[in-house]
RNA sequence: GGAGGGGUGCCCGAGCGGUUAAAGGGGGCAGACUGUAAAUCUGUUGGCCUUGCGCCUACGUUGGUUCGAAUCCAACCUCCUCCA
């Protein structure tokens, strides 16, 4: 686990030199097929120097979860084991983590009809009254929602009008079996926060000279894309589709880009912070790699 | 050379005699997070501390008017627009 620009996809590797691993990616982002520039995603050479799974497998106009994750991890980690390896679950992703170290309570999955349709009430008669709508029918999650969480009064709302029942209440149930596999959480955290951003700096340059604007463009012909799908979400393409349409010049998609970035990083180190059990190590020292490989031989022998 | 408009906290930008450490936005920092999560939301953001309706520093610079100035006046520095 760690912030983009950690170093994970080089540790990844280096890991898998040593170890008898397949790697199961734990990105939000790399799951979309043709996003390559703006999610790092490791080239092609790189995935064949070790087994890699959950990268390009859907379209960008399609939708991942948590859920799914879970489900595709599971299977992927039974496989690999079945072959006599280990699956090494590599990203930064950490309500994928999650989801899969703790499981997640029985909610009906999404329904895009059903969020077209409190879109639509929503732009009607505005999100406050949504929230006041969720109030009477689950009190609790209202309450614990601000009526300015417009995605989680969404996603509230659809778990009753799907399920009949307030989301509160299949929360509280107990969730499904935990993990059949033991867990070794590994982070890479950096030292220095600064030069995290710098290299976050320069990794958004490279990708723009890379062709990311380029890329989104080739993906807006191929694709019937909007900006409000989770792909067009991502950081970076969000920033490039404002540029595509004119909204911002070129300075601006940087500045942009540099700033998502970061306060993406942020918030996974926020993640990495409130949840115990892992080890970190620095993603500046030089000797990271060699530091990680000796402390999961150790882990691995320990059991 | 002449006419006019600006210089505000890390950045942009409002304020135009007191209730202003200064609206709002950006950025930063901290936090939350159960099928959108690279998403979404919240708090905070001059310094100091005996944490108080406390002290100090602050609205280009210097001086002045005033009980009181980011707000009025003068000079200076500097940026921009227009005329020549």
């Amino acid at each position: 686990m760690g912030p983009t620009a950690s170093g994970k996809t080089p540790l990844a590797l280096a890991l898998a030199q040593v170890l008898p691993a397949e790697i199961v990616s734990v990105d939000s982002a790399q799951v979309y097929r043709g996003m390559d520039v703006g999610t790092a995603k490791p080239s092609l050479s790189e995935r064949r120097a070790a087994p890699h799974h959950l990268i390009d497998i859907i379209d960008p106009t399609q939708t991942y979860s948590a859920a799914r994750f879970r489900a595709d991890a599971l299977r992927l980690m039974d496989e690999i084991a079945a072959r006599g390896r280990v699956p090494l679950l590599v990203g930064g992703t950490m309500l994928y983590f999650k989801a899969l170290r703790e499981g997640l309570s029985e909610l009906p999955e999404s329904d895009a009809g059903v969020r077209t349709q409190l879109d639509a009430e929503a732009t009607a008669r505005g999100w406050p009254a949504l929230h006041a709508e969720l109030a009477s029918v689950d009190p609790a999650t209202a309450t614990r929602l601000k009526p300015t969480d417009t995605q989680r009064i969404q996603r509230a709302l659809e778990v009753f009008r799907i399920s009949g029942k307030p989301m509160s209440q299949l929360l509280g149930q107990a969730k499904p079996a935990s993990l059949p596999f033991r867990l070794i959480e590994l982070a890479l955290v950096p030292s220095d926060r600064g030069a995290l951003h710098r290299r976050l700096e320069e990794r958004f340059d490279a990708m723009l000279k890379a062709g990311l604007v380029e890329e989104l463009r080739a993906l807006r012909e191929r694709y019937a894309l909007r900006p409000g799908l989770p792909s067009m979400r991502c950081v970076g393409y969000r920033q490039a589709w404002q540029f595509l349409e004119g909204e911002i010049d070129r300075d601006e998609l940087r500045n942009r880009g540099i700033f998502a970035t970061r306060q993406l990083a942020k918030r996974q180190l926020t993640w990495l912070r409130a949840t115990p059990g892992i080890q970190s190590f620095d993603c500046l020292d030089p000797a990271v790699a060699a530091k990680s490989i000796d402390f999961l031989r150790r882990e691995t022998h320990a059991r």
